[in-house]
DNA sequence: CAGTAATGTGACATTCCCGTGACAGCGGCC
DNA sequence: GGCCGCTGTCACGGGAATGTCACATTACTG
């Protein structure tokens, strides 16, 4: 496994240089911004894998940057880890709302902060990669955003896209309302769950288009969710 | 969803009390340990969906069980989030490296606690991958939630589903109308123990219609109540 | 073998869950 | 501004799942 790249934001030089030593010592490798605009930038152009970041920081609040990243497609997966002074449960929780993947109060130990980020990135680096996926002749490019049935294009709107290709990094498999707005919406998202129904009614019709039968793919599990299921088409 | 079932390891009668308040307020069931043997007790008989494990118990400390738990099979998945008065982050560091999937330290507020729990439960539920149980040629395929007999799929609703969960997890063994309202419906639910009965019927039915052998795995154990035996099958 | 308690079984009303169409808000684009 | 695509929410209707009952059947008891 390579080495990850990390990415720490804080003003204070001082735990910036303190972090970095921790990280290095432990074999990442470490990217330092001072404020958002420099964070974003960083993001952007370096890619890490991981962000580490203050809650209070000049030119806007880290948990700004939080609610940012998470609402935009490239960088929502990116995992973050908040740092803050505060000990008030309120900020805990709704870091944890706006989708920050742990939270550790200062001061920490640099032991601590480590082994909870290998537990994270432990969790996240699990998740698939690939240009394209293909069921049958149902075919999802995710670089070019398209969705192939037989040569033809289907249309649908990206939250059906996301969608689908959730649904097709984990196949046979039911999964309730909740978890799909958890890992297709974004983690703590807040929106009925009925919703997930229209959606997946909008993703049945967008594949009824190109072919009725690829409709069944997504099956109801009553009183569970949905599930994608590849293995039925096969049988019709 | 059900009801997720949390067991609170700790010897403090006042903090169990409090735990329980906390958790019952957001829908969990709550069971108490006061050491590790009942705790040990509780998981095999009950099986919990989490456990809230004090650091600091009599007759060994909550990281021996934590041990344990992590070394046994049946139990290595089932989440753990440690409770302790210690600040010293090496306990922290220990903690997660024997298999913690979080860590609190006292005294911490509800509403954290709760969020974590949640958000440990929501990547446990969605993570475990390929479990199914399997006796002959009966195939329940958890994640799916299917059942399949000779690669058919049967019919069944959720109720049913899970019954056949817990037999299959407990077979050989007799159990109460009323045990199996407590342990498939979930505590705190009334209803007539007769209801069992209407949906033991269901399921031979489901069971009945893929293979008529199928459904004498289920007997009936007159005075007592329904015992799942696979070992009657191979006789037959 | 009769009597009784326990269980099997079909039917039914109710509740719950899901599919569906409609609609308003929102932001982008011409 | 006006149009348009996308989104989230709602309300309605139908159908599945559930719990309960009444009655049939079975298994023990003496």
């Amino acid at each position: 496994m390579s080495a990850k790249k990390v990415l720490v934001v804080d003003d204070e030089a001082s735990i910036r240089e303190m972090l970095r030593l921790a990280l290095e010592i432990s074999d990442f490798e470490c990217l330092e911004a001072a404020d958002i605009h420099e964070a974003y930038r960083l993001i952007v152009d370096e890619s890490p894998d991981m962000v580490l970041l203050d809650w209070m920081l000049p030119g806007g609040s880290g948990i700004e940057l939080l609610r940012r990243l998470k609402k935009e497609e490239a960088t929502q997966a990116l995992p973050v880890v908040m740092l803050t002074a505060k000990t008030h449960e309120d900020n805990v929780v709704q870091g944890l709302e706006v989708g920050a993947d742990d939270y550790i109060t200062k001061p920490f130990a640099p032991k601590e902060l480590i082994a909870r980020m290998k537990a994270i990135l432990r969790r996240s680096s699990s998740e698939e990669g690939g240009s394209e996926m293909r069921v049958g002749e149902l075919v999802l490019e995710i670089d070019s955003r398209r969705v192939m049935l037989s040569q033809k294009a289907l249309e649908m709107g990206p939250t059906e896209f996301k969608l689908l290709h959730f649904f097709m990094a984990h196949p046979e498999r039911a999964y309730s309302r909740a978890q799909l707005l958890d890992r297709v919406w974004g983690a703590n998202v807040y929106v009925e769950e009925r919703t997930v129904d229209v959606h997946i009614r909008r993703l049945r019709k967008a594949l009824q288009a190109g072919d009725p039968i690829y409709a069944d793919l997504i099956q109801t599990v009553r009183g569970t969710g949905y599930r994608f299921s590849p293995r039925d088409l096969a049988v019709a």
